[in-house]
RNA sequence: CGGGGUGUGGCUCAGUUUGGCUAGAGCGCCUGGUUUGGGUCCAGGAGGCCGCAGGUUCGAGUCCUGUCACCCCGACCA
């Protein structure tokens, strides 16, 4: 490719609307063209890296016996009725309506479209296990998306499903495709991407776990144990709680005037936080009694948790007027439970002595003790972990850290072949619904990642293995010599075995140099008046780790050497 | 969806407070010269429905109303 010719302008200054690294390298460096919202053009370097990876993502998918298919973008409502999605998933799913007025829609992912095309196909135990995977466009209409191609709300997806006969196998190769993925972040110049257990929201299943590439920008808060290996999103992370030993107190009605806030009550009654308790009141999507939650009064309530415990979508309270629950002042004891369900974070289980709301305006109680003064006997965990609290697994501390979220796997279980009727002959003969997991990982994402874990001041450094091209040819301007004609030599030479861009433009060095580090390509060849003259070019890595005189009748030999060792580093 | 902000040439922005000549700068682009290992310098040139619609006014980029788009923070995120 010829520098001259590349289309997408290079540019200096910051782009106003960019705060992320990549956001700014894809837009600076002529990769990515916003069209709207979330929604964004890719040029040839971009093209070029999505290839790459693309590449690597379908050798590790076949290399665990994965068949690639593909399936439509645009997928009948009545198919995504029979899984119940076409209700259940709010906006992000784009709707619309075809010319006879049917329902269509967008897929945002792929499951109900993989299991009408297995349950057709696969009816018989032998056929089992399998994976049918795709590289396809999604769409999911994104409440806000950010961040350049870290979240938009159009994009490439690798998606994969598998389908089996047990729960063992699917454990197997849930494992299995596991390592595929820290293969291919390997692979892709990412190795630092750790993997974490998360919440399987709305997909359904029980076990899931998210790939992140840990950075200050990422949208998830990663919790992570500094002694063991237990790490997991916030969403779903459980610190180790003990009660609190206090000595039991007879409970005792206390006036608080418009003290209602749990730092308020501490403070009133001289105690730390730990020492109170709180209620947090929902609205449960389906229910008309509202939720309330108790909850040691230094926690948060986990929202994603408590959903998960009732099985339906959470919102705030707010219409405590027409209730009888008194806002700031909800205590457990002597609720009247008729009109409300409750429920108890673990952090109450044992305590003793607390300080809780009295179901009255302006009084609380002090001296709660949960066993003798409740009626609670279950208690579920439903809080926020802290940072510092102790590990669940070892004696460590918990620590918080951001991430990116590169890809994510879920055993499904029957959640799509139980509801939209997926069955096979087993060998005795009789119907079974199979067991399903499903695996994605987003390729713009995927870019993004790797600039914001492969940069410097001046642009990305590409791994050589997802890299627009291997070899960036410099012919810096000469008066006296005609470079360019030199390099197209080495070019047209080099070009039979690796992928080369040739800057010959013969513009001021600076900005050959400047765009160089913009396009980051990991072997650098310039081609300078001075050092021709000996007979020699300058070859340098992108990361600068390489840089030395070679005679012009080695380059060939030489590029091969340096391509070779970064290939071999990945 | 809530809060905040921005729309002026391809990019970054000034001008809007206090309405007033033909709307500016730097970068980029085109032409000529100059320079030649980290965005050289000089001269000339092209390019703007001032987001859109309506209104006030002798006069609107500037004031008013509406509307659209985009960005940031949050909620949300299969």
């Amino acid at each position: 490719m010829l520098l001259s010719k590349l289309l997408g302008e290079r540019f200096k200054e910051k782009p106003q609307e960019a705060k992320s690294i990549s956001h700014i390298f894809l837009l600076r460096g002529g990769y990515i063209r916003q069209v709207s919202n979330g929604i964004f053009s890719m040029l040839l370097p971009a093209q070029k890296i999505k290839t790459k990876i693309e590449k690597i993502l379908r050798e590790e998918m076949d290399s665990i016996q994965g068949q690639e298919v593909i399936f439509p973008v645009v997928l009948p409502g009545e198919l995504w009725q029979e899984s119940g999605r076409f209700e259940a998933v709010g906006s992000e799913l784009l709707r619309i309506k075809d010319r006879t007025n049917k329902d269509l829609l967008l897929a945002m992912t792929h499951e109900e479209a993989a299991v009408h095309l297995a349950r057709s196909e696969a009816k018989s135990y032998t056929q089992y296990p399998f994976m049918i995977y795709q590289i396809q466009t999604k769409f999911r209409d994104e409440a806000r998306s950010r961040g350049g191609l870290i979240r938009v709300r159009e994009f490439t997806m690798k998606d994969a499903y598998s389908f089996h006969t047990t729960e063992e196998d699917l454990d197997k190769y849930y494992n299995k495709c596991l390592e595929a993925y820290n293969n291919i972040y390997k692979r892709a110049g990412i190795p630092e991407v750790i993997c974490v257990e998360s919440d399987s929201g709305m997909m359904g299943g029980k076990v899931a776990h998210e790939f992140m590439l840990l950075t200050d920008i990422g949208e998830d808060t990663i919790v992570v144990c500094d002694k063991c290996e237990y790490k997991s999103n916030m969403e779903v992370a459980t610190g180790k709680l003990e009660a609190i030993k206090k000595d039991e107190e007879p409970i005792k009605k206390v006036h608080t005037p418009n003290i209602n806030t749990i730092s308020d009550i501490a403070k009133y009654f001289g105690v730390p936080e730990e020492h109170t308790l709180k209620a947090a009141v929902y609205n449960v999507e389906g229910e008309s009694k509202p939720l309330v939650i108790f909850i040691r009064g230094d926690l948060q309530v986990n929202i994603a948790k408590a959903q998960k415990i009732v099985k339906a979508v959470l919102s705030p309270f707010e219409d405590y007027e027409n209730s009888d629950l008194k806002f700031g002042f909800i205590g457990p004891y002597k609720l009247d439970l008729e009109k409300i369900n409750v429920l108890y974070d673990k952090s109450l289980e044992g305590e003793t002595n607390l300080i809780c709301g009295a179901n009255d305006t302006d009084y609380h109680y002090s001296g709660f003790s949960i066993i003798r003064d409740s009626v609670a006997k279950d208690f579920v965990d439903i809080s926020e972990v802290k940072e510092g609290q102790s590990c669940p697994n070892c004696e460590g501390k918990l620590k918080f850290k951001r991430g990116i979220e590169v890809g994510n796997i879920f055993k499904l279980g029957k959640k799509y072949t139980e509801s939209m009727n997926m069955t096979y002959i087993d060998q005795d003969g009789k119907a079974k619904v199979p067991i399903m997991g499903c695996y994605g990982i987003g390729v713009g994402r995927m870019i993004a990642s790797i600039i914001e874990a492969n940069n410097d001041q001046y642009g990305p450094i590409w791994p050589i293995s997802v890299a627009p091209w291997q070899i960036h040819i410099c012919a810096l301007k000469s008066k006296n010599i005609n470079i360019n004609d030199v390099g197209k030599e080495i070019y047209e030479k080099l070009n039979k075995k690796f992928e080369v861009i040739f800057d010959d433009r013969g513009l001021a060095p600076g900005i050959q140099f400047a765009d160089a580090d913009l396009l980051g390509i990991p072997v650098r060849i310039i081609l300078g008046e001075k050092n021709l003259k000996n007979n020699q070019v300058e070859i340098i890595t992108r990361d600068k780790k390489i840089k030395k005189l070679v005679d012009l009748n080695d380059v060939y030999k030489e590029v091969e050497l340096i391509v070779k060792m970064l290939e071999d580093s990945l």
